[in-house]
DNA sequence: AAGGACATTTCAAACGTTTCCGTTAATTAA
DNA sequence: TTAATTAACGGAAACGTTTGAAATGTCCTT
């Protein structure tokens, strides 16, 4: 590899006057500059980034903390597309991204720890369970973190907005006459609590009475398990006009339910998802839901983050909602 | 942070003594070592990463390499899953994983060069465009790598077994009595190029003639191209009985032209997918389909490149197919 | 002509490791 | 007893950068 050496006594000027040259400084003569530059081109130079590192203490590296379980992370679709969208943001700013993860190798390190010894800029943390020890860790330390669905005290976050999804599903299928409606919710998380406040509240606002009855506990990314609940929920006495499932993916299982009873799906029971993954508009009928703008979310956390670290005084905490939008499929019945 | 020194000063020994002690070398006594340790414990102590990587030139990091585009990598259930065991697989053997692209931040460079600059210690690629000059770059550098379901000479590759796989599935629709046997198949590829072989391959064996008008170019991960080549493929004068998908998301596709013809799946045509992805068994009827084992792939690449930069007399190029499994839905109608 | 002001360049230390080689002391062999 | 071997540890250079201070040179001002 071709050092700052190698293009120094190439040119006949001191090691210090080629970095001063290759980043910008101004007190290094325009032609020295060029002349510099361009024997740094020639000769295929290329930093190298631990030495710089070494010295500056900045690796131009982003973590990303999620959780390494089955069905979760790199394999669900919402986090993926967020992470890639981040991935793009955060390269164009000169940062490449690493996985964060505890005890690698032979040493048992925490992810805080783990972050400290590859020395990363800042960490991205998304889809994982908040309450965990290595969050606390993390969102505690002085390491830059911006967090994806989730509010810490003097954190920025980046929050889909969960209420106003709700509150547009909601007037949706009441402007088509539902107002039976049962929510199979997911996990317990911040943002399971945003959807439901977000569902009452836009009852509410309607005058449409919450059947408590019909608010079911599921899980996030468990097709299984929505199949399940959705035939108990089925096969009670009274039933509700529509269903709003934990998300697109589980989805899957609640129509399933529902053919498997005999019924389908809009004509006996309507079905809104949430997300609006691709799987969802492939469907027949097109599975009405609401399209999380995962782009924008991994965008805006990029920048959120790079800017943390670029200019500390943007070191106050930060929520930024990121809106989503209403897909229209064919799963909703007009009863009216 | 606290470093070695720190270290020293507090027991009162060298540097030296410390970073031998740490690194398990046999020239310090029992009773230091032991001290040491106890001592770097207590103060929290991690090396420092980059420092050691300036010394050592291993960095214990793995780039990724894979196409950065639309509908395709992160977001690509194969690739997602692949990477994931990959990733714990590396983890477990102490290396983290860092994506590398080109163009990071101002910089013009190429992923080769974004490598030697992030000092990768190796480097997969998968799920990308094999004949860009970036992967020819990469192949003829000098950094250990192990390509994903493509061949080069002299690179190990992991290759999912996509002859066994057509063979399994052809043999099982003949068994089902179908004879006329449709294949729109993925992009120009090596692994296009392996299945349409396994296909004729497993067809001839069985003396089943192949009609070279239902071969059909199609493109992988595209359920909209796929749609109207089923549409196309299905207002022909002459029908085949069963129809083999590029995968089976794009068989997604497949199956709403077939309903938009008014025609269903199984009883009318049989559709067959390929991948195994969670979604094509959440489907009804279920998809018939070959899952690949994304999980082996991804382990046994971690292994493999671990070995080349380990042991550097593993450098011979090695070929290792990984088998999967047929998933047998309710996609495929008997017609004997 | 002497002094300062400025532009340009170099020196040298530092970042935190690893590792070769040398030193000392202790142990063994002759 | 002496020489040789070994065990345990330290000194110091090196990896490739960055950076503040010092050095050199040039030009302007008075």
């Amino acid at each position: 590899m071709v050092s700052l050496k190698d293009i120094s006594v190439r040119c006949g000027v001191s090691v210090a006057t080629v970095s001063k040259a290759l980043n910008g400084h101004k007190d290094v003569s325009a032609a020295t500059k060029e002349r510099l530059l361009k024997a740094a081109k020639e000769m295929g130079y290329f930093p190298n980034s631990q030495a710089r590192a070494l010295k500056t203490n900045r690796t131009y590296n982003l973590g990303v903390m999620y959780l390494d379980e089955a069905g979760s992370g790199l394999t669900h679709e919402f986090f993926a597309k967020v992470l890639d969208s981040f991935k793009t943001t955060a390269e164009t700013s000169g940062y490449d991204i690493t996985f964060i993860n505890r005890d690698v190798g032979r040493q048992k390190m925490s992810t805080y720890e783990h972050c400290k010894y590859r020395n990363v800029d800042g960490v991205i943390i998304a889809c994982t369970d908040f309450t965990s020890q290595d969050v606390y860790e993390m969102i505690n330390g002085d390491i830059p973190v911006v967090t994806i669905d989730h509010i810490f005290d003097c954190r920025t976050a980046i929050m889909s907005n969960n209420e106003k999804g709700m509150e547009e599903l909601i007037g949706y299928v009441t402007k088509m006459g539902h107002k039976n409606i049962a929510y199979i919710q997911g996990n317990k998380s911040a943002v399971a609590e945003r959807r439901l406040a977000g569902f009452y509240k836009a009852c509410m606002n309607r005058n449409i009475e919450v059947n408590p009855d019909w608010i079911i506990n599921g899980e996030y990314h468990n097709p299984d398990m929505t199949y399940e609940l959705t035939k108990s929920l089925l096969s009670r006495n009274e039933r509700p006009t529509c269903i709003f499932m934990p998300d697109d993916y589980s989805a899957m299982g609640g129509f399933n339910a529902i053919k498997d009873m005999g019924l389908s799906v809009p004509e006996d029971i309507s079905v809104v998802g949430y997300d609006g993954i691709a799987y969802s508009q492939l469907l027949s009928p097109k599975l009405t839901t609401y399209l999380q703008d995962t782009e924008q979310i991994g965008v805006t956390a990029a920048k959120q983050l790079v800017s943390l670290i670029e200019s500390p005084q943007t070191t106050f905490k930060e929520v930024i909602t990121v809106d989503g939008k209403l897909l229209e499929g064919g799963s909703v019945k007009d009863i009216n």
